[in-house]
DNA sequence: TCTGAAAGGGTTGATGG
DNA sequence: CCATCAACCCTTTCAGA
């Protein structure tokens, strides 16, 4: 993986904050013609620094502006439980985010749903497809401030 | 804002999956020409159901492989506390969540950094700019089983 | 690695079903 | 609310620097 010149992140800028900027505005704004612009993003694209483009929804919009966020401690953590949290959360797809963490406990769970009613239903989604859960913990979120997953590109 | 029938929702569903189709190839799958297609599109985007369109880069690309959650407690929650917060938390580029939650804690930040080294530097960033923090606990992933702001989009 | 030009394909808007 | 078609723009490829 080569290093990202002073165009490269300005592309990645670009990119990140308009991913369908057609490749002839993005040629222009980064100073070059179309020819090395595309093949610059067909290379980072290539090289994996860009992993995908995707459109951005409303929560609201689609009926699942809750957000909360579900930490879990297992009673047994083992090789075997590790890869059926993995499994089991990437087909839910009221769960956003899914990470092993340190501290007091193990999984951190950030899932959407519609309204505090649903709540419940998914609980018994997380805790019940999970092997052994000891102990858990919810965080309700009462206003998003901020967020994202576009990263600072500066060098 | 209209209600989304089927169509709708299958061009949201491709869209976040691939922000980038072109409309001629979304049209083609949800099995309409490329002009009430796009007129859909725009439609959507209009009333705010689709926010934007975002490349996705690679963390490690960036040199921001290491996440972590800082939970904050106020001293004294206020007007003015929770304008300040919102207001300092949106101008630091390695801060990609923040959210007033409910519970022990006031806040849910969610941040990237490159490594350990930079932590002292991110919590100083956080704490400092904010008015009165009573408490921080920081949980440090140890791995991301998954990461996405893709809804569900099914009626 | 870049520019420029030409060919192919996507997008847009008018027209009509 | 949809399909068709033509004009325009974008993308892609290739020759040349």
């Amino acid at each position: 993986m080569r290093d990202l010149d002073r165009m490269d992140r300005k592309i990645l800028e670009l990119l990140q904050a308009n991913g369908r900027m057609p490749m002839t505005e993005l040629a222009e704004k980064v100073g070059l013609s179309a020819t090395p612009c595309t093949e610059r993003v067909r290379r980072l694209e290539r090289e994996g620094v860009i992993t995908g483009y995707h459109a951005r929804l409303s929560p609201d919009a689609l009926d699942k502006s809750m957000l909360v966020f579900v930490e879990i401690r297992l009673a047994a953590m083992s090789a075997q439980a590790f890869e059926r949290v993995r499994h089991e959360m990437m087909f839910v797809p009221e769960v956003l985010e899914c990470h092993l963490v340190s501290g007091e406990f193990d999984y951190l769970i950030k899932a959407r749903i519609g309204q505090m009613s649903e709540y419940r239903q998914l609980l018994e989604n997380i805790l019940l497809k999970l092997p052994g859960v000891a102990q858990s913990r919810s965080l309700v979120v009462m206003e998003e401030l901020k967020e994202t997953l576009s990263l600072p590109v500066a060098p």
